[in-house]
DNA sequence: GAAAAAACGAAGCTTAACTCTGTTAAATAC
DNA sequence: GTATTTAACAGAGTTAAGCTTCGTTTTTTC
């Protein structure tokens, strides 16, 4: 199965996609840089903690909801 | 409210706990040191996704779970 | 086909995660 | 009530993941 960095990735982007983000638009709200963003959705690396509950904020969920995907 | 890295300390003893583990044990099957499990218990710092993975895996949990807590 | 959004690359920085060693305190058992 | 086990705690060092910036290319959307 995929790593849990490509699976919350997916899951955030399309999390985001729901709400009708773009990605500077989460980007700024969360004060990380587009990038980061990107890199996240990617699978490239996973938020730190603090960030985690930046994003959950941002999108107005609790961070477990972050997780929630299928195995 | 406390820190998403305390509430995630907290969620890890019980679940730990309920499973009868020492941290040595559980630092043995994720192989972390001992010292950064009572760290993360302690909402020093927060694991990385890796080992989130871990750690879920041991406790035969999805990583969603760990993060199932009251507001 | 312009414009906007996102993917991608590379390189450098920062600091949190992690380790090690050692000491103290608390819990459990005997 | 003292051994033994378990966990909290402190400090110091390492490392590598997370994050940034800049720039280019590709994809999407309008």
């Amino acid at each position: 199965m995929a790593s849990l960095k490509m699976r919350f990735g997916i899951r955030l982007k399309s999390l985001r996609a729901e709400r009708g983000l773009t990605q500077e638009q989460l980007a700024d709200a969360t004060e990380l840089s587009i990038e980061s963003i990107s890199n996240i959705e990617r699978g490239i690396f996973g938020p730190r903690f603090d960030n985690l509950e930046k994003i959950a904020a941002v999108l107005n969920l609790e961070v477990m909801q972050l997780f929630e995907f299928k195995k």
